[in-house]
DNA sequence: AAGTGACCATTGATTTATCCAATTGATTGT
DNA sequence: ACAATCAATTGGATAAATCAATGGTCACTT
């Protein structure tokens, strides 16, 4: 059986006469004929009675067509389907972000990626490193925004990445502190400096030990924080320093904060953002647009 | 686009796997991926995803699921749809019968009919012989039952009989009437006898005047009766005689009715039954069954 | 780091299906 | 009787589907 065998039946169903049913399918009457016969042989009865000067359908013929129009009227829908997912940047995207960037980053870029493309509908999910990285392997999710390099430890092929923007990381201490005044400090001013971090599990919390390794500080374990914000809190009540990527400063002017956030000389440690999606994925071309939003928004701040 | 084509998407959607989703489908896996390929192609999209590890589709690809899946459980309804029909006895059939033979045939063979072929469902018609064979052209009825042979002035091409039984005709009169006490009569007795008929287009009146004029009688014009039972009050007001089929005699031994029913010495006038058809119809063999038993049920009647 | 197994894509040959132009056969209307 | 109409048939060309064998990529193992 063929849709186009259905299409011919339910033709002759509308014309009840052969050649109009075959001129309106633009094929020949004999091919029409042939391939209706072919489907009575198919299906074993018998679905247009053909006298000489008429042509009706039989009853099941009747039954056929019912169930032959609707299941043309599906294809068609299916014929008419990519059209509105003509446009790359439009329909469901599913963007998942790192929570020491999602609540500092995406106010700034949700608007204007909006206002840019209203067509994407865009699903927020807010997740660390591993969890973005299974989702987007299970095709749950299409593009994820976290620190690169990926940790390579296990079976991430085939995915791809836009670099973004490097992200440089601010010494946070609080005001009473003996750095809290300094324009800018180096790594040797945080040597052997007791420094909290974030919980396992954040990429942060391994870039940050990176750092504190170069720099020649410790962790304070006592202390590890579930969120940067928590982390903040811990500084603002004077218990701890920290390193704060640069978007999650508040209050870059200190007012009504006990917290001061301290730049590095350039170099600067900082962090790589980029995106990530799979490279099998057809809407690549969205990813680079998407990609070029976000450097405008952040140009300024990094 | 092809049925088969959405089968294979539908079942890469179910297995997630190229070579399983091929033995599913009973054909090779370059052979499902190549139709998978098309299919992409000739809708304009991306459906599958395949990366080396894992087969996802995209969101296109699962709305054109959904709508395959759909479609596909339309046509599987096709396919078997014939087996409800396999039975030539079963399902509706539409019978239409002269206003002559109707009121008196039909209830002695709905019954015997419906417990022989119980799936079969009768639809009556009761129409004149024109009107009737019009619908069997257009297929709006599947058979009749008339008085054959069939009017020959039209373009009915196509139509099969199968004789049932012949009907002959008593003469009907009022008890005071000179011949009510015969055993039976001969025409030479009725001619000059003056004779009340049915209306223009019922087929009795062609048969009942042909035997008028072969007996030598006359139709009393000023009583045309427009079914038989109007003719039979007017016998039984002791107006008029008139020629009745003898399926339409009510209480033969004259119980409560001042009517009595005359036969004629053979060779009796009489009037041919049939089931009319067309021939282009499948369910000839049903009308042969059928025809079968309406013989049963009239043979020790004429 | 090379080997192995799993998996989808590609290739080339073969079978199958679809289609058309021309013709036939049957019926209708003039 | 003759032309017109309509579906079925025939025969040959074209396109499509299919398979077996092979290739290429990735992940996991030794």
């Amino acid at each position: 059986m063929n849709i186009r065998d259905l299409e011919y039946l339910v033709a002759v169903d509308d014309f009840r006469h052969f050649r109009k049913a075959a001129d309106h399918c633009f094929v020949s009457q004999p091919t029409l004929s042939a391939q209706v016969k072919k489907l009575e042989e198919y299906l074993g009865v018998q679905l247009v009675e053909r006298s000489s000067r008429k042509v009706m359908l039989t009853p099941v013929g009747r039954e056929v067509v019912i169930r032959a129009r609707a299941a043309l009227a599906e294809v068609q829908a299916i014929r008419e389907l990519p059209k509105h997912y003509l446009d790359p940047m439009s329909g469901a995207l599913s963007l998942g972000v790192i929570p020491t960037l999602a609540p500092y980053l995406l106010p700034r870029i949700i608007q204007p990626i909006k206002k840019r493309y209203p067509a994407l509908q865009l699903r927020l999910v807010e997740a660390m490193t591993l969890p973005l990285l299974e989702r987007l392997m299970e095709g749950r999710t299409d593009v994820l925004i976290l620190a690169l390099p990926l940790p390579s430890e296990q079976q991430l092929s085939g995915l791809e990445t836009i670099p973004l923007f490097h992200e440089p990381f601010y010494l946070a201490v609080h005001e009473s502190h003996r750095l809290a005044s300094r324009k800018w400090i180096t790594l040797d001013d945080i040597s052997g400096e007791k420094m909290s971090l974030l919980e396992d599990g954040h990429c942060l919390r391994e870039q940050a030990l990176d750092v504190c390794q170069a720099a020649g500080s410790l962790e304070n374990a006592d202390l590890r924080a579930t969120s940067l914000e928590t982390l903040r809190y811990m500084v603002e009540a004077g218990e701890t320093a920290t390193l704060m990527p640069k978007l999650a400063r508040h209050d870059e002017n200190g007012n009504g904060t006990p917290i001061r956030y301290v730049p590095f000389r350039k170099p600067s440690p900082e962090r790589q953002i980029g995106l990530v999606f799979r490279g099998s994925n057809a809407r690549t071309e969205c990813f680079g647009k998407l990609a070029q939003v976000i450097r405008q928004q952040t140009r300024k701040l990094v």
